[in-house]
DNA sequence: TTGTACGCGTTATCAT
DNA sequence: ATGATAACGCGTACAA
């Protein structure tokens, strides 16, 4: 027997007044008389009413939820962004609908059209490193929808985008291992079709550059996820070179543990045989054996700034066309896994 | 100009038709022309036509959405107990509304209100660490909506529940030190009043107790968070006591590590001067150095076998009064933070 | 101050 | 095979 939860027509009822009445002594509504206003108030309580908010949705084509679609949440990163987001839109009355793509560009389809059939008001998202077309995105701003994308980029798509300057946190990563007297300087790079990988691959290459450095094809190695395990054989891999690396920049510290780990296994000093850096400032990164020198990210304040584009947008109403593209620059952290300058 | 999303009604009109000829046209019904469900099919799939679920949720009273209640999503356990949530309920057509009490009580009610507010079919719960009443989940209850509770127990609460025996973890890592030779072993206890924090307490106690350790007050610490910040000054203590511990059995990874840390910095030995254990075994765990023993437990069962349960309590609809408790057993895993036996 | 009527989008029931 | 109607729970314009 399914319990059907209390209405406004419930205590109408048992107050013998019209649902309408109910509604308004429960709304601080000007027009009302004090005495039923207590009167209904105190049933309300009493039989623990609770407001149907699918009804008020539907009614006033408004949810109060915002949906966030993140490719995964075990790492640091995500699980920051998402507190963030929270302690923005939760104080604005807004729900949060956390999905995650699990990097799949099938689910993350899957999650979009859900969302748009759930009449969500506005969808904060991070694209899977294997989406490659952004017509789902496309479709929720036709239904009118407001999307922010936010730490990694959607090339060509018209949204709101808050990013990281990926770019110039490997610029800096490399130069420093230059400056600190690496010569052969070897890329832990992310999966392919990212945006951030490119970003930070392209900031190695053009800090060798810069330096004159010479860039070898065998230096770079794509890794296929974002787990220790994806790491290991790449790592193997360069440090096996017959022409060793004597520095790893790595995409993230995960991939950068696992270049660590492998580094120790085969009796290199760290940073005396290999400087490694790695990117994110993972929390247990400072904890590790030598300390990881790594790029630290405005993580947080990401994930504020994009729930408060998205909070503008929603409450606007209004559509307006200049689009917001906020890029934060990451901060290079040293510690004891890359030698001093 | 909010852009209304196309409605059944719209097809309707534009094929001159009713509503519910499109209805039916678009679930398969038997009583249809194939003409008219040619039709209706290829308009809706032109005008990217998507089903209002609040006006089914209100017609059906049914949302196919499951509220999680976690109390953090950093670490390793939760993360990975959502993905055995999804991979269950996902299929089965279930949405997932994951919420974050972020250990406090507080807004543990706000979610459990907000969830009954949203029509929630069923709720999985891991209560906050504040939490010291069950109220709220007893309201959900009394409102007919299933609930499961993982991982961390509510003594006195009548509900599913699905737990992992962590009396028994903590048991086998104090038994395994002892067995190695320790002699004074310590323990870095988690935040009171919580139902793991307990049960490992009381392993740790029972263990001594079996080998007729004496137990010492000083030994047992009550760290007050789940951060690596949160374990640094107590185990500064332990390890600063003049009677200094040979073993500690840390209430979790994150706790261990900073043990490991400190100890490291005071130039002690592990597992020589200090062996060390933790519980969880969080991913990066094995690469910290030495590489961290621990106790496994089967994360991703947990989150399966919960969502398992509330699936059946939901698809049978009638409430079955025979609550399910299960317990899942953990296992110890020997790294190089602790001695041989 | 309060009640009535209507509509939000959908489906089930009854009628045609 | 299809259409009309009612209902889910709520808020609001309008009437009383």
């Amino acid at each position: 027997m399914k319990k059907s939860r209390v209405t406004l027509t419930d205590i109408a009822k048992a107050l013998n007044i019209s649902a309408s009445t109910v509604s308004r002594a429960l709304k601080d509504h000007p027009a009302i008389n004090k005495e039923t206003k207590r009167a209904v108030v105190k049933l309300a309580k009493k039989l623990k009413y609770q407001p149907n908010l699918l009804a008020l949705g539907l009614l006033q084509k408004k949810t109060y939820t915002v949906g966030v679609i993140v490719p995964e949440i075990t790492g640091h990163f995500f699980s920051t962004v998402i507190t963030g987001i929270r302690d923005v839109l939760s104080p604005a009355g807004y729900n949060i609908a956390i999905c995650l793509s699990n990097e799949s560009f099938q689910e993350e389809i899957a999650i979009t059209e859900k969302m748009a059939k759930t009449q969500i008001d506005g969808v904060l998202v991070s694209p899977a490193s294997s989406t490659k077309t952004y017509k789902h995105f496309k479709a929720l701003q036709k239904n009118g929808i407001p999307l922010v994308v936010f730490d990694r980029d959607c090339p060509g798509l018209d949204a709101d985008k808050v990013l990281v300057d990926d770019y110039d946190g490997a610029f800096q990563a490399v130069e420093y291992l230059i400056n600190s007297g690496c010569k052969n300087i070897a890329h832990l790079s992310g999966p392919m079709n990212l945006s951030i990988t490119e970003h930070r691959l392209q900031g190695y290459l053009d800090a060798l550059g810069k330096h004159k450095f010479p860039v070898k094809q065998e230096n770079v190695i794509h890794v296929s996820g974002f787990t220790h395990e994806d790491g290991i054989k790449p790592a193997q891999k360069l440090l096996k070179l017959k022409n060793r690396p004597d520095a790893i920049f790595a995409m993230n510290d995960c991939i950068a543990i696992s270049a660590m780990h492998v580094a120790k296994k085969m009796g290199l000093q760290i940073p005396g045989d290999v400087s490694i850096i790695g990117f994110d400032d993972e929390p247990h990164s400072s904890y590790f054996t030598p300390a990881l020198s790594t790029i630290w990210q405005p993580v947080y304040s990401v994930g504020m700034l994009s729930a408060r584009i998205l909070l503008s947008k929603l409450q606007e109403g209004e559509e307006e066309p200049e689009l917001r593209r906020e890029v934060f620059k990451p901060e290079l952290i040293i510690r004891a896994s890359s030698k001093a300058v």
